[in-house]
DNA sequence: AGGCAATACTG
DNA sequence: CAGTAT
DNA sequence: GCCT
């Protein structure tokens, strides 16, 4: 125990020295957080609550913590009366920013007010994430609320009657798209119309056209408004019907424009009314390339025409796009056992033979395998697989070896070896990679067992200490309604911070709609970027021990604090359900502070998969794209120069040409 | 034969 | 710089 | 280990 204080104590040195290098005005949060000793944890902090024997500062924040706690203890949650519901949506609202009556409505009465709580707030963090939703999206909503029914009414509240007495013709839409958006617009209480008679009050349409023109010439009535599909979307997010006017109609434009010269410059800065720039989304995927050549950006294609063709060719091989095996997959997880026996051999091949690449080879194609919609028997049926085509491939000979005898052998001689034993085991533990773990190894440690047993002070880093300390904790996967409460406080920290406006994304496998995740990812947008490491610093003692926050003891250590880069632990303070006595589990979180510009780009990264970044990235690099979380740049570079502007995640996509995949679709 | 994503932080 | 992490 |  000494041993891990002391590295604390070191940590706590290291955030003192950072924050002694920002503003004056964090010095004085600092104060508080290093006020209380650091070796307090949430769970001391818990028992101290309930032996209620705390000082007034601890009473004090133990009642403003019930206000975004599950619940109140010793009452079940159905008995929590309506105050107590409408004052959790009160906070909640606050630290959404949406409306409290979402959480507190007719239709929620009865309802666990924490679960109507906890849907919103994963409504706030897969719905607000500031990217631009496609209608898909909508209908998707709209979807889960049908779902959600019988439970909870929290999500479906405010848009059951948004559309009321709007009555829609579609004008110039594919089928299925029209189709969506009709659904949309049914889910919120409006009515399609199939034929442009007298009874539609309102016309949808993206861009001015004869046929629209004729449309409204056909309806015989005053009052009836031009609208594009954005209208719809729109009002959905902001559960409010917008403002419908004549005037109001526009087409919708997007600009992907570079701004590197002057002319351009303006172009990016006054996006709406950029028409010479502008381009309509909807448009052929070569719309992106038409423009900057169009626009004299001509140098950014290096490469001839032939090679792009070729490239578009092979671009559903890539799985950052719903190619035909991706795209039907997914009803039931198949060919298990191969599956598992190939990514036992790469894990091996990363953890104790450090062949990241060979490793990567037998991880994709246990993906591939997992990812078909049957089950194979025969060594024939890998010729689905585009990587396991090849007859004479190691794999697939694995794959055929494990068909016939059920088992692999080499994966086997493997598994025997005590080294590789050690070093699988090693691996695991944060902070120590396959270097550390062999050299562990070498010097006779073998197990978790054994450092925690007999490691000297000053074998393990600060950070691995940490890991080991919690190795058993950090591998228990997390449920989706905890990432969802521990984002919320980091929101809450971030949203007390007043010197620029701040938004927060819970990224990560919870915003690809994971019921469960690995670690919490929390990406924190700071307008004003020459504030973000005071905002992070602000953040963090917030969420520190000792602090006077309701969510003081949140975070119970740091791996690493960086400028705009936080990576640590945090714990309940309390269970979520009342019933639960075991103390909470403490968990991996990530805090990223990004300024506005880069904010589509890190959304992209931090959202994953790791897999569909890297194929992304692969795929960009091929364009002569540079895509980082920072931004999306037109050259190998990443100077400013070179930027893409990007408001929403779908214009990389955009720009890229590729076509959009919502984060639901990237579990690649 | 050479590439396989691209970056931040630590010691 | 190598190592680990995202 | 697979792909170009």
């Amino acid at each position: 125990m000494d041993a891990l204080h002391a590295d604390e104590d070191t940590l706590a040195r290291r955030r003192a020295r950072r924050r002694r290098r920002s503003s004056e005005a964090d010095e004085a949060t600092a104060t508080l957080d290093l006020g209380a000793p650091m070796t307090l944890r949430a769970r001391d902090l818990d028992r101290f609550e309930r032996t209620s024997s705390g000082a007034t500062t601890s009473n004090e924040c133990h009642a403003k913590s019930r206000r975004i706690a599950p619940s109140t203890s010793g009452r079940s949650p159905s008995e929590m009366n309506t105050l107590d519901l409408e004052r959790n949506a009160a906070t909640f609202a606050n630290a959404f920013g949406v409306d409290a009556a979402a959480v507190v409505s007719p239709g929620n009465a009865g309802v666990d007010p924490y679960r109507a709580i906890v849907r919103c707030a994963e409504k706030f963090c897969i719905d607000r994430d500031g990217a631009e939703h496609s209608i898909e999206d909508v209908e998707r909503a709209g979807e889960e609320e049908d779902e959600a029914a019988d439970d909870s009414r929290a999500v479906a509240l405010t848009s059951a009657s948004l559309m009321e007495g709007v009555r829609a013709f579609f004008v110039n839409f594919t089928k299925k798209r029209a189709e969506a958006l009709g659904n949309a617009l049914i889910r919120m209480g409006g009515s399609v119309c199939e034929r442009a008679d007298d009874s539609v009050t309102h016309v949808v349409a993206c861009e001015e056209s004869s046929a629209l023109t004729k449309a409204l010439e056909s309806i015989d009535r005053e009052d009836v408004v031009k609208i594009t599909p954005e209208w719809i979307t729109e009002s959905y997010k902001q559960r409010r019907p917008l403002p419908v006017s004549a005037t109001n109609f526009e087409p919708r434009t997007r600009v992907a424009v570079i701004a590197d010269r002057p002319h351009s410059q303006e172009a990016a800065t006054s996006s709406g009314d950029s028409k010479a720039l502008a381009v309509r989304v909807r448009k052929e995927r070569e719309n992106a390339l038409a423009i900057r050549r169009s626009s004299g950006f001509g140098t950014i294609w290096t490469s001839d025409l032939a090679d792009n063709e070729k490239l578009e060719k092979s671009r559903s091989k890539f799985s950052c796009q719903p190619g035909e095996h991706n795209e039907k997959a997914m009803p039931i997880e198949c060919n298990t056992k191969v599956a598992d026996l190939l990514k036992g051999m790469a894990d091996i091949y990363e953890d104790a033979l450090r062949d990241q690449y060979r490793a990567k080879q037998y991880a994709a194609a246990a993906s591939a395998l997992r990812s078909l919609n049957f089950e194979i028997t025969s060594i024939n049926d890998c010729d689905v697989v585009p990587m396991l085509k090849k007859k004479d491939g190691k794999i697939r000979k694995y794959v055929g070896e494990i068909l016939n005898t059920g088992k692999l052998k080499a994966l086997e001689e493997l598994r025997a070896r005590p080294d590789v034993k050690a070093c699988l085991e090693l691996c695991g533990i944060h902070g120590v990679g396959p270097v550390t773990a062999r050299s562990l190894f070498a010097k006779g440690y073998a197990t978790v067992a054994d450092l925690r047993a007999r490691a000297p002070e000053n074998l393990l880093t600060p950070a691995q200490k940490i890991g080991l300390k919690y190795y058993e904790e950090f591998k228990e996967r997390i449920p989706r309604e905890e990432v969802g409460f521990i984002a919320t406080a980091v929101r809450e920290a971030a949203n007390t911070f007043q010197k620029d406006e701040v938004h927060c994304y819970c990224v990560g496998s919870f915003r690809r709609g994971k019921e469960t995740s690995g670690d919490i990812d929390v990406l924190v947008e700071c307008r004003d970027y020459s504030l973000a490491n005071e905002l992070l610093m602000h953040i963090l003692s917030d969420l520190r021990p000792g602090g006077t926050s309701p969510r003081s003891g949140i975070l119970t250590d740091d791996l690493l604090v960086g400028d705009h880069t936080y990576m640590g632990v945090a714990a309940l303070l309390k269970p979520l359900k009342d019933d639960d006595d075991k103390p909470p589990i403490h968990r991996r979180v990530d805090i990223k502070v990004y300024d506005s510009e880069s904010l589509p780009t890190a959304l992209l990264y931090f959202t994953g998969s790791d897999k569909f970044n890297r194929s992304m990235r692969l795929w960009a690099k091929k364009k002569g794209f540079n895509l980082q979380d920072k931004g999306l740049f037109a050259d190998r570079s990443q100077a400013q120069a070179s930027r893409v502007r990007a408001k929403g995640e779908e214009d990389v996509f955009d720009a890229l040409g590729l076509d959009y995949v919502p984060p639901e679709k990237r579990n690649v």
